[in-house]
DNA sequence: CCCACGACGGCAATCGTTTGCGCAATATTT
DNA sequence: AAATATTGCGCAAACGATTGCCGTCGTGGG
């Protein structure tokens, strides 16, 4: 059990010589003769050191730990972010260590707590749902650990922040709708709290009122919990008939939205167009594939990691604020709608 | 920058006690009054101290870090398993730090190695793809460090294994399709080479011996890369015009599966009944919903982590072999063909 | 022959905490 | 009042590795 590593005592002992000229010799100070290292090297080997990085880093004032906290791990999303960040951290030799706050601001805070005793090097932060404002970082700053908000986030000027960029992605996404004909177009969103969606949300109104297109209050779904979607999205049907296009705001809705549709036997595109703000894997497992704005979580990921490791062996603390933008990526779901303002009753 | 840390020292000069009284002090060790105790927590409480935790474990003989090391991050079943290893590791004052191996044996390699760096209490191991032995573990015994392997793994009579019960539910599968009528079933299985893959066509093949159901060659579906899924689906269709029913062993089979049926214009279940191991995310969000043998991702990170845990906390190096049954969740894509011979065109 | 210098390697302090032991001062028992 | 128990706290040695500083050779030049 207590299997008792070996340790640099051990290695001087076996070698006879001192624990420093171990040391030195195992890190390729140039103060030491080559054959000394040879021979350090291979006792060491022999015996199966295994350098205890507790006690390294206790000295260095670094851990080479980098901490990611997450609010949930939905199927969506994080699986591609954290490949993305993942890659980066190992790439630098770094490690990533994982938590989720379950979307709870207090265990949110909890975890900024632990991560400054765990000494992590910097934090990547996606916020809870709950989060409202940020003073439970300031810990971190105290503690001179740099944090980067990522994905999920709030308005701030304080931290180096990294997002898609909504706003733009929502309108791209409804001007891509006009341009094919659709003038009533149905846009589901998810909590108004979040940011992510409020920008989203904003960016499909603009675009609405660039083109001078109405936009009545019942073409807005505003979904808290996705089963709440069925009976709004009954309403919207009722309300407009003349609809001929919806647009979901992340994969979790699109892939409901799908499924309603398909059980209403709504025919995709040829009754509804369906469009989404996606990263792209939902979309092409769906019939038809869908047509989105391709955001990768992968990309995402490891730039946000490059900037924090950045900011990290830098020591910069200058503030950024990065917009990842969209891609369309056209795939079948939208149909052309020869006159933009051609009625058809649904199915 | 260099947020320089408040120490124990710092606080013992304030108070005017020694580090060791106020060390004791902060643990509420007995040795020290109340009225000490509280002048000390005063102080470390306004100077917002926070202990190293290096420092700390570097006595101490464990790190209180639970490794897991996963081939890739899919979105079928490791968000949910994540979420049942985070919760327990959580719960118990663990920290989860997640390593990913890119389904390499060497990365895998150099990531168990990492952990006996970081000194880890325990490794969850979700083995690579290439995986084929189990030598690369060893040191984690020379180490004393407990390791399980879960989910993806491969015969072994050493380590601690934690599964889904696969032969089982590829026989309570097929059963089940029998039990309503369908003879001429199609099983849809991933690389041979995993063992999750083999044990699952086993159960499968098991339940057709055991009823006298004849399964052809040609009715098992080998898919090493989902690209090559269309067209063995093609070739099995032409081959089996009597085929009623499609057996898909993942989440990620049956989506892809859904979709190119969809495509090709297969009404479920009224041409072809379809039905799926899974985690039971994705057969809730397809149309219609798909009937399947439910393995709840998050019981069996939670299981593990118990079990991990356990190991840590009891020095216990039993071996255990868990294996987790799944359940039948009965939803809409299985229809009952009256007479068991029946005969149907496709379409 | 003496000194300087380079090559090599050891001493000991240090990182921040924990903890066995010992030592006072006080409280309790005879 | 003497002996003993109890309370409250400090000393110093760990844990394992790193590193500034210094000592000791041997060698070559003056």
């Amino acid at each position: 059990m207590a299997g008792n590593r070996i340790t640099l005592k051990d290695i001087a002992k076996t070698v006879g010589l001192s624990m420093a000229t171990v040391s030195r010799a195992l890190a390729d100070h140039p103060d030491i003769s080559r054959e000394t290292k040879e021979r350090v090297r291979e006792v060491a080997q022999a015996m199966s050191y295994i350098p205890n990085y507790r006690a390294r880093y206790l000295r260095a004032k670094h851990s080479r730990l980098i901490a990611l906290i997450v609010p949930e791990m939905n199927m969506f999303f994080m699986p591609s972010m954290i490949t993305g960040i993942n890659r980066v951290v190992q790439q630098n030799d770094y490690s990533l260590i994982v938590f989720q706050s379950d979307n709870s601001i207090v265990q949110e805070r909890r975890l900024v707590e632990y991560c400054t005793q765990l000494s992590a090097d910097g934090v990547l932060l996606v916020l809870s749902s709950e989060t409202a404002d940020l003073q439970h970082l300031d810990i971190l700053r105290d503690c001179g650990i740099p944090v980067v908000l990522l994905d999920k986030t709030i308005e701030t000027i304080k931290h180096t922040t990294i997002t898609i960029d909504d706003q733009d992605a929502g309108r791209e996404a409804a001007c891509y709708l006009f341009e094919h004909g659709h003038t009533r177009c149905l846009g589901i969103f998810s909590d108004q709290r979040q940011r992510i969606s409020a920008l989203r949300l904003k960016g499909f109104q603009r675009a609405h009122a660039e083109m001078g297109i109405p936009l009545a209050e019942s073409q807005i779904l505003r979904v808290a919990m996705v089963d709440e979607l069925e009976e709004q999205l009954d309403r919207a049907f009722a309300a407009h008939p003349d609809l001929t296009a919806i647009f979901t705001m992340t994969d979790e809705l699109l892939v409901h939205t799908h499924h309603l549709l398909s059980r209403r036997g709504t025919r995709i595109p040829e009754d509804v167009s369906l469009m989404a703000i996606s990263d792209g894997q939902a979309p092409t497992f769906l019939h038809p594939n869908v047509t989105h704005l391709r955001h990768s979580g992968v990309e995402l990921g490891e730039r946000t990691a490059h900037i924090l490791i950045g900011m990290i062996e830098h020591n910069s603390d200058a503030m950024m604020d990065v917009r990842i933008r969209t891609t369309l990526v056209e795939l079948g779901s939208v149909a052309t709608r020869s006159a933009p303002t051609k009625r058809r009753a649904k199915r």
